[in-house]
DNA sequence: AAGTGAACCTGAAGGC
DNA sequence: TGCCTTCAGGTTCACT
């Protein structure tokens, strides 16, 4: 996202090319030709959709799923690593068989979306619609704005008989918080993903929903941190290892010490999803 | 109403 | 080597 800005800001869309009908659902109809010609006014993010604001009126929407990337294929700094490169990768046949979309742009860069399982969504929309968009309406706050504190949890918790887990992976209620994110905040909260989230919604643990909100930000700001970092040499690493993921205390550790007691990092399912947490350190 | 599990799809990794 | 099973960073939908 913050790699993508200063190259589509200001751009004009010049050609796109869908490779197929659909990702996750299929493209809305005319996608390729309204979104062509359009200039970039303005990028931007809300949980985990990219929105790419454009001239003709009409909002650009990328979420990525699961294993959705974008590629950027520089015009100038592919041309002058030389002519043979540039033919590959701009060929068609040259493209891989989960390179979805390419948008063209008028500087000669090319965005490749590329999305092994498809879990990523392309959507095109009036700006005016992005309220009661079906995707974006209800979404909650954004845990690095100034409205996620302990007081706005402890009114989202109120009730709620969910895991403290499901509760924060909730997308009505948190915004963009992940699977890795929800594990690694409540390891260093101290908190259990087991905990219902309702025991923290009285005044007596305001306290430890204020740390919890502190834990969030934090894992936040460290992972984006490490992963711009990433960005800048995407094409030199192997494309999946960002600096952060070094750094998980408890995800994917699995019976691995806990670095702050020693016990075993234990793994339990809730909601689908897999949980990695300390029963002595977090409670 | 709220919460859980299955579904969407492909690839990687591990067991045999 | 190959076949099989399980699991994966997300979200929606259909059930209880």
């Amino acid at each position: 996202m913050l790699g993508l800005k200063p190259v589509l800001e200001g751009r004009v869309i010049t050609q796109v090319v869908l490779r197929r009908a659909d990702l996750r659902f299929p493209f809305p109809p005319d996608f390729a030709v309204r979104l062509a010609g359009c200039r970039v006014t303005g990028l931007w993010r809300r949980a985990k959709y990219i929105l790419a604001g454009l001239d003709s009126g009409d909002v650009l929407l990328i979420h990525l799923g699961m294993t959705g990337r974008v590629t950027i294929l520089s015009g100038l700094g592919v041309r002058n690593l030389g002519e043979f490169y540039f033919e590959t990768a701009s060929d068609e046949q040259g493209a891989g068989p989960h390179d979805h979309v390419v948008l063209t742009l008028d500087d000669g860069t090319r965005l490749v979306y590329t999305d092994p399982r498809r879990f990523g969504i392309m959507d095109l929309f009036p700006e005016k619609a992005a309220a009661t968009h079906k995707l974006l309406g209800g979404i909650g706050v954004e845990p690095l704005g100034n409205s996620f504190d302990a007081a706005y949890l402890a009114e989202r918790f109120r009730g709620k008989s969910a895991p403290l887990k499901a509760a924060l992976l909730d997308q009505r209620i948190v915004a963009g918080l992940g699977n890795i994110y929800v594990c690694e905040a409540l390891h260093r909260a101290g908190l259990s993903p087991r905990r219902k989230a309702r025991t923290l919604a009285g005044p007596r643990a305001r306290q430890r929903l204020a740390a919890l909100a502190g834990h969030v930000r934090t894992v936040l700001q460290e992972a984006i941190a490490a992963g711009g970092s990433t960005l800048q040499d995407f094409a030199h690493t192997d494309g999946g290892r960002g600096a952060f993921q070094q750094r998980f205390l408890v995800y994917d550790r699995e019976g691995e010490p806990c670095f702050a007691c020693g016990n075993a990092i234990k793994r339990l399912v809730q909601a689908g999803r897999s949980t990695f947490y300390c029963s002595t350190c977090q409670r």
